[in-house]
DNA sequence: CTCGTTTGAATAGTCAGACTATAGTGGCGA
DNA sequence: TCGCCACTATAGTCTGACTATTCAAACGAG
């Protein structure tokens, strides 16, 4: 979020992620520097962001070729970004939903041992706003104390790794605005569930954290999926 | 593992996540051309690809700068191998058998439900292979299986965000091996653990092979841990 | 006819040096 | 004191030539 993409990197690893570049297909420098009217050292370094983020590799005499989807980095932000413009958007959406399914429940049992007291007020405060903002329908405001509300979450826990993906999520999230698939009323249940689980941090009670977490991305989960299964191309 | 990296990249690489280059210190492109004997092109790329890991930020007039810790892709195998050779070793491997017992026994659930036959079989296979190794003493090899084995085990879980953590697990273990922090006798409960869980995920029983995984891994971390803590320096 | 070897060519990789754009900083004037 | 402006450090870009690597095809020996 905070560092915006050079435009021939956003161009490059949309096209490439949305499959517009098929897996195998040579990215040709020259080509690109013309397509873009920039210099071959522009497209060059470019080509190692994305190589880094393991969209292409690099061969000589071969060219540098288009890696296939499974070698991607699925937890890239901006690779995460680029694929929910593509046909994958439900595939990638699901996945991310499982993995935080997987984390958010442990983070929240670590929370109850490492939280300290500025976490629980920020998490506590967030949870209030989000019923508040929830209740009145501002959709915008209400995704943006979410994406808040779980990134605090990662970072209370104290765990570098978890702390990472807070990007993942965000990106997450965001995907999922753009899609439209939030629900246009928050449900009650869902606001409820915030506010347990950080009274139940702020309670120091391990069991019930990681339980309400568990119930709250569980049901988060199952409604983005009917919600993307619902309209069929 | 399969794309060695540039020796300007290892090179800056190891020196920002070992903290040999403080966070907020500048990175100077000319220094490093001429300490490498490389031109400043070469510099160039090498630095997109630190700044796309959170290694370094450039910004105009200012320079290149070094990121703080919690900037830097702690799921990135480069920056975890580059970080267990400074001092934060034990808080890497830490946080990522922490993300390690959220994540795999989530995915051996799922594997229940989407393993095909070749993933039982290879999953069994390796198990036995363990078996075999690790009561024989051969660490080397006793090793690479279980890297095949878990990493086998997140493919089969049919979620790519897992799929994606393969790498990261197998920096994570290849630091353990490299600091020695492996046990010299494997115990019998770690090899029953692995042949239980794959035999479970070969019976579709969610909750045994979840339950398995989560002793598997649990084990495992205290192990770890324990043993890194020991030597005092 | 088959296999090893040489040669050619495609492509990434590197280099050098000049130039441009951006944005802190400090000075100068109102 | 405040705001504007010129200065300058630094990243960013461009150009074009050169090198290194490796695939593939031609070639030659057995």
């Amino acid at each position: 979020m905070p560092d915006r993409q050079h435009p021939v990197v956003a161009d490059l690893g949309r096209r490439v992620a949305t499959g517009e570049l098929a897996a195998g297909s040579q990215v040709v420098p020259e080509e690109v520097a013309a397509q873009h009217g920039v210099s071959r050292s522009v497209v060059r370094e470019a080509l190692r962001v994305l190589e880094a983020k393991g969209l292409v590799q690099p061969k000589q005499r071969v060219g540098t070729r288009v890696l296939p989807p499974e070698r991607w980095d699925a937890l890239d932000a901006d690779v995460i970004g680029w694929r929910v413009q593509g046909p994958e958007r439900l595939a990638v959406v699901s996945d991310l939903e499982e993995l935080r399914a997987a984390v958010e429940p442990r983070a929240a049992r670590l929370c109850c041992e490492r939280a300290d007291a500025a976490d629980l007020a920020v998490l506590a405060e967030l949870a209030a706003a989000m019923r508040q903002l929830g209740s009145r329908g501002d959709l915008a405001g209400f995704t943006a104390s979410d994406v808040a509300f779980h990134a605090r979450l990662l970072r209370a826990s104290g765990n570098a790794s978890f702390v990472r993906l807070e990007g993942t999520f965000a990106a997450l999230l965001k995907a999922r605005e753009d899609l439209g698939t939030l629900p246009h009323q928050i449900s009650q249940e869902v606001l409820d569930l915030h506010v347990q689980v950080a009274e139940a941090i702020a309670a120091r009670d391990a069991d019930r954290a990681e339980q309400a977490a568990r119930e709250l991305v569980d049901g988060a989960r199952s409604e983005v999926l009917t919600r993307l299964g619902e309209p069929p191309p």
